[in-house]
RNA sequence: GGAGAGAUGGCAGAGUGGUCGAAUGCGGCGGUCUUGAAAACCGUUGAUCUUCACGGGUCCGGGGGUUCGAAUCCCUCUCUCUCCGCCA
C-alpha cells in the first residue's frame, strides 16, 4: 500500500496518477487525508495523558519510597480521571487506524509515468518482438490434440481423479515438464538468482504482504482448517521472506528464483480461454524475485525483462512484449511488462511472462526496509518480479510450433534436458 | 494425538511490581596504539509514532486484565522446543 506520508505529501498526483488506472480516487483520497490529521490529533493527545500520568506514578513511587502514604493516596486519586481519558482516547485510536488501514488497502498502487491509459487488454502499448514466425505446412493441430495425439498429456484423467484444469503429464509430457523447469532454474542460476524452495503453502500475513489478501481472497484455494492458502505463484512465499525485514544495502540487488507448482481457483473463467494448456488450477512455474534500491529498481526491471525475453528466444518462440496499459495493470503493480508467445496453431497469443516492478507497494505492506548508509531512518525497499517462465502456454506453444509430420522437435537447448530429441 | 518446558535487542543471555528500552557477553561501527594487521583499551550501537525542533509516546511472542505503576502478577491465543505415540 501507498504510505499515508506519500499521499499526504502528493494528493493531487496520486488522484491524477490514479486516473490511468480507471480508478476515481479524489474521495477516498480526501478521506484518508482528513482521518490522518485526525489521527495525529489523536495520538498527540494520548500521547500528551500519558505523559502525565508517567510524571504522576513516579512521583507515587517516590512518595512510598519516603514513607509519605497519605500524599500518596491523595495522588492516586488524581489518576482516575487521567486514566478514564487515556481509555477513551486509546480505543478512538485503534478505531481511526483500523479505519485508515482499510482505507490505504483500498487504494491501488500508482502507475509509472510511462504507462499508457486504457480499459482492457486490447490497449496494451506493443513494444516489440522477436524470433521468427512459424511457418506450419498443412493443417496444425492445437496442442490438446497433440496432446491426446501422443499420448503426453491427459486431461481426462485429471478430470477424474481432482476436477477439470488439473491435467496428468504422461511419459515424455513429464520428462518436458522437468527438463523445462531445470533448463529455466538453471538459466536463472547462471543469471545470477538464488534458487529457494518455499512452502506452496502461506499463512494470512504472508497473503496480506504481497497483496493477495484481502481483495483476491477468492483466487486462491483456502485451507480453512488451518487457515492456510495454496500459493498462486512463487511471489507470494518467496517476496514473503523479506516480510518485516530491515536488509543491508551492501546486498543490492537482492535476486532469488524459486520453482513452484501454483494454484488458482481461476473463478470466473469460462470459454475458449480455458481450453487445453491455457488456463489451469494447478500449473508449474518459475519466478525470479528481486528486492532492490528504490533509485535502481527500474534498471533492474529492465535486466528482467531482458533475461526473461532470452529464455524464450532460446526456446525458438515467436513473441512480443507489451507494456501493460492502466486498466490492465494489477492492483499492486506500478509498471509491468507482459510477455506473450505466438501459437500458430491456435492462431493467437499466449501470454507466458509478467515482470512488473511493485515499487515500495507490497514493501510498505510487508515493512520490508533499508537502511541507507549514514542515515538514521529506515526506508521502504522496492520489490519486483516476474515469470520466468510459466509452463504451460510455453509447453502449448513448443508442441504447436514444432510439429511435423514425423513428430514433435525437441528445441536443442532442452535435449540435455529431456533425453530426446523428439516426441512421436 | 498425550505430557512437560519456553518465547526478552543482530545473536547469546540476565532480569519476578517502581529511574528497565532493559545488565552482561558476542557481533557491528568509530577511535587509540601499529609500517599494516591482530590483540588490548576507549567510545558507540534497536524499532516505531508524533514534533520545525526541544521533547513526548509505544514496543520484552499476539490480544485482554489487575495496579497509581507491568518485561515482571492473572487470563487467553499463537508459536517453538523436549519426551511419548503415530508416520514419510
Amino acid at each position: 500500500m501507498l504510505s499515508v506520508q506519500y499521499i499526504n505529501e502528493n494528493k493531487e498526483q496520486v488522484v491524477q496518477a490514479l486516473k490511468v488506472k480507471n480508478f476515481e480516487a479524489q474521495s477516498i483520497i480526501n478521506e484518508i487525508v482528513s482521518i490522518d490529521q485526525y489521527r495525529r490529533d489523536t495520538q498527540k493527545n494520548l500521547d500528551a495523558s500519558k505523559s502525565q500520568m508517567n510524571t504522576i506514578s513516579k512521583e507515587i513511587g517516590n512518595l512510598f519510597k519516603e514513607g509519605k502514604k497519605e500524599d500518596a493516596e491523595v495522588a492516586k486519586r488524581k489518576t482516575s480521571e487521567l486514566k478514564d481519558d487515556i481509555k477513551a482516547l486509546e480505543s478512538k485510536l485503534r478505531e481511526v487506524e483500523v479505519h485508515l488501514n482499510k482505507l490505504l488497502t483500498e487504494v491501488p498502487n500508482v502507475p509509472h509515468p510511462s504507462v499508457p491509459p486504457g480499459k482492457s487488454e486490447a490497449d496494451n502499448q506493443f513494444e516489440r518482438e522477436g524470433g521468427e514466425p512459424v511457418k506450419l505446412n498443412g493443417k496444425p493441430l492445437p496442442h490438446w490434440e497433440l496432446a491426446e495425439k501422443y499420448d503426453i498429456i491427459d486431461f481426462k484423467l485429471g478430470n477424474k481423479i481432482t476436477g477439470a484444469g488439473f491435467p496428468v503429464y504422461k511419459g515424455k509430457g513429464a520428462r518436458m515438464q522437468r527438463a523445462l523447469i531445470n533448463f529455466f532454474l538453471d538459466e536463472a542460476q547462471k543469471a545470477g538468482f538464488n534458487e529457494v524452495l518455499p512452502p506452496l503453502m502461506v499463512n494470512e500475513d504472508s497473503g496480506f504482504g504481497t497483496g493477495q489478501l484481502p481483495d483476491k481472497e477468492g483466487q486462491m484455494y483456502h485451507v480453512t482448517e488451518d487457515n492456510l492458502y495454496l500459493i498462486p505463484t512463487a511471489e507470494v512465499p518467496v517476496t514473503n521472506i523479506f516480510r518485516d525485514c530491515i536488509v543491508n544495502e551492501a546486498d543490492f540487488p537482492i535476486k532469488y528464483t524459486a520453482y513452484t507448482p501454483c494454484f488458482r481457483r481461476e473463478a470466473g473463467s469460462y470459454g475458449k480461454d480455458v481450453r487445453g494448456l491455457n488456463r489451469l488450477h494447478q500449473f508449474d512455474k518459475v519466478e525470479i524475485v528481486c528486492v532492490e534500491h528504490p533509485d535502481r529498481s527500474y534498471q533492474l526491471l529492465d535486466k528482467m525483462v531482458e533475461y526473461v525475453e532470452s529464455l524464450i528466444q532460446k526456446l525458438g518462440l515467436q513473441y512480443r512484449v507489451l507494456r501493460l496499459c492502466g486498466g490492465d495493470l494489477s492492483f499492486t503493480s506500478a509498471l509491468t511488462f507482459d510477455f506473450e508467445v505466438y501459437s500458430a496453431a491456435q492462431e493467437k497469443w499466449l501470454e507466458v511472462s509478467s515482470v512488473s516492478n511493485f515499487e515500495s507497494y507490497q514493501a510498505n505492506r510487508m515493512k520490508l526496509r533499508f537502511k541507507p548508509t549514514g542515515e538514521k531512518k529506515t526506508q521502504i525497499a522496492h520489490t519486483l518480479n516476474g515469470s520466468a517462465l510459466a509452463l504451460p502456454r510455453i509447453l502449448a506453444a513448443l508442441l504447436e510450433n514444432y510439429q511435423t509430420p514425423e513428430g514433435i522437435k525437441v528445441p536443442e537447448v532442452l535435449q540435455n534436458y529431456t533425453g530426446f530429441d523428439m516426441i512421436n
